[in-house]
Formats: C-alpha cells, sequence, structure tokens
DNA sequence: CCGACAACCTGTGAGC
DNA sequence: TGCTCACAGGTTGTCG
C-alpha cells in the first residue's frame, strides 16, 4: 500500500494532532513485525512527549526528544488515530496512547502480512543501518536531470526497477514507478544508463508531479489505504496506466499493456512509451 | 558493484 | 458454495 505519498499523507495526519502530546500507554499485541518490536517499548516511551513526526524516503520517525521510533508500514501497513477505548480488531498490532487535546487518543498500527518495522533508534537516526544507505529524496531540490544522469550512469538494468530502488531514490513504489514513466513518455524496459538527457530532463518532473498530485489527493486506496482519520485517498481514479490492463490509454486510446519485471507486475502504454 | 531471485505473511479475487 | 492458485503497496539477504 504504502509508497512516499501514502507515508507522507500518514505523517501530515497525524503530526498536528499528536506533536507536544505525552506517551500515557503502549500496548504491543505482538512480539514482531518484520524485526522484533523493541523490548520495555512501554517503560521505553513513557511519560515521553512527541517533539516531531518525520519522514525520510517510506520511513516515519517519531521524535521524543530521548530517541525515534521509526516506524515502516510494509506492503499492508497504516496507522490511524482512535479513541483510545476503541476496542483493537484483528492485525491491530500496537497502540501509542497519548494525551490528547481532547482526552486520550491512540496511534493504531495495523499491518496484516507484517512486512513492516518498529525500532526504537536512540543515537542519530541518520546513521542507523536501515537510513545510512537510502537514497536521494526526489521531492528535494538536489533531485535534477543532471543528478539523474550520473546516478544512471553504467546501469543497464530496466529503469522502472531502477526507480524503485530504494538505494538510489526513495519513496517511488510499484505503482508510482509505472506513472510516472507514462507521464515522461519513457518505455519501462529501457536500459537505465542509455537514457537521454532530454527524456531523463521530463523523467524527473515526471515523478515530482506524479507524488506531488498523489499527497494533494490524499494518495491511493488501493484495497484498504486509509489515512490517519480513516478517510480514503483518490489518487487512484487518476492512474493513466496502473491496473489498467487492456483498457484504453488516456492520451492515445490504444489498451494499456501488462509485463512483468522483477516479478512485479508494469503498466504501460506500447505508443506514448519509447 | 550489479542484477536476478527467494523469502517474509495474510487476504482477496478469479477460475473451476 | 467451496476449493486452489496467483497475486498484492516493500525490503533484505544471498548468489553468481
Amino acid at each position: 500500500m504504502p509508497e512516499l505519498p501514502e507515508v507522507e499523507v500518514t505523517r501530515r495526519g497525524i503530526a498536528p494532532a499528536l506533536t507536544g502530546c505525552r506517551i500515557t500507554a503502549v500496548r504491543a499485541r505482538i512480539p514482531a513485525l518484520r524485526y522484533p518490536l523493541p523490548a520495555k517499548l512501554g517503560s521505553l516511551l513513557a511519560d515521553r512527549r512527541l517533539e516531531g513526526v518525520h519522514r525520510r524516503g517510506k520511513y516515519l520517525l517519531l521524535n521524543f526528544g530521548a530517541g525515534h521510533l521509526l516506524i515502516h508500514l510494509g506492503m499492508s501497513g497504516s496507522l490511524r488515530l482512535v479513541a483510545a477505548d476503541r476496542p483493537a480488531a484483528k492485525h491491530d498490532h500496537l497502540d501509542l496512547v497519548f494525551s490528547g487535546r481532547d482526552g486520550p487518543v491512540a496511534l493504531r498500527l495495523r499491518d496484516p502480512r507484517r512486512f513492516g518495522a518498529v525500532l526504537w533508534l536512540g543515537g542519530d537516526p541518520q546513521q542507523h543501518a536501515l537510513l545510512a544507505p537510502l537514497g536521494i529524496e526526489p521531492l528535494d531540490e538536489a533531485f535534477t536531470a543532471d543528478w539523474l544522469e550520473k546516478a544512471l550512469d553504467g546501469l543497464v538494468a530496466p529503469i522502472k526497477t531502477t526507480l524503485m530502488d530504494s538505494h538510489r531514490i526513495v519513496g517511488i513504489g510499484n505503482i508510482y514507478a509505472s506513472e510516472s514513466l507514462f507521464r515522461a513518455g519513457i518505455d519501462p524496459r529501457r536500459p537505465a544508463g542509455s537514457i537521454s538527457p532530454l527524456r531523463l530532463g521530463r523523467l524527473v518532473p515526471a515523478i515530482k508531479q506524479t507524488l506531488t498530485a498523489a499527497i494533494a489527493a490524499g494518495g491511493s486506496s488501493l484495497r484498504d489505504f486509509i489515512q490517519s482519520d480513516g478517510s480514503a485517498g483518490y489518487f487512484q481514479q487518476q492512474y493513466f496506466v496502473y491496473g489498467r490492463t487492456g483498457e484504453p490509454c488516456r492520451n492515445c486510446g490504444r489498451p494499456i499493456r501488462e509485463l512483468r519485471q522483477g516479478q512485479r507486475a508494469t503498466f504501460y502504454c506500447a505508443r506514448c512509451q519509447r
């Protein structure tokens, strides 16, 4: 579910409600997601004040002053703000209960597939083994066609799988890789290192526009993505190619094609993308 | 370093 | 209706 836009929408949903609030309880219902949950998370966070909520790639960082709680939503994770006494449903694995301005409120993590992660980072978050190797933020000013040309130099792998490599560029997952390449008019199978500067000059703004539009729409609601207040995102209504196999291209009318790259589905228009 | 692949886990929808 | 199979937003680790 969550690529950069969904994580950013989540961040913007929870930050205003929780920043400045203190933890009053922690409820962990399972011992581990992708990694074991931090031991003694309750005493670690007891009475701590949330200083801010940040994002790095698809990771959320909750700053508690003494350290950061790192949260990754994996494939199926979501965070919601709910009344603290609301019963937990299936796959609601973790609650962080805060003393909110209007009474106790729980930040509830749900993750059916359990590919997500919750870790406690005591030191500088950027030095952590999961964050240090991460690539550039695509919405940063530093992400330019010049930067991309150097980053892709010599690479033979298809541009689509390369865009999804978080050690080069963060935040672009399977949906937004296909969508960005359509907007740029680039064939997803094209070797990353042999794309002309002219085309890279189209790809950079295509990525930025795709991600920005998705954030503005509240993310994509594949199956069950929900915002922190429980409402849906609407970006999927703006998909050009993702999940539209056989349907007419919104630009030229030809049927959208589907292929597999690295065990993932790719969607594209054979006429508009070269 | 690069690229291909399996693995982690549950839910859902298609097809029979 | 019920069963089986393929596939789903991500990332790490391994291997050649």
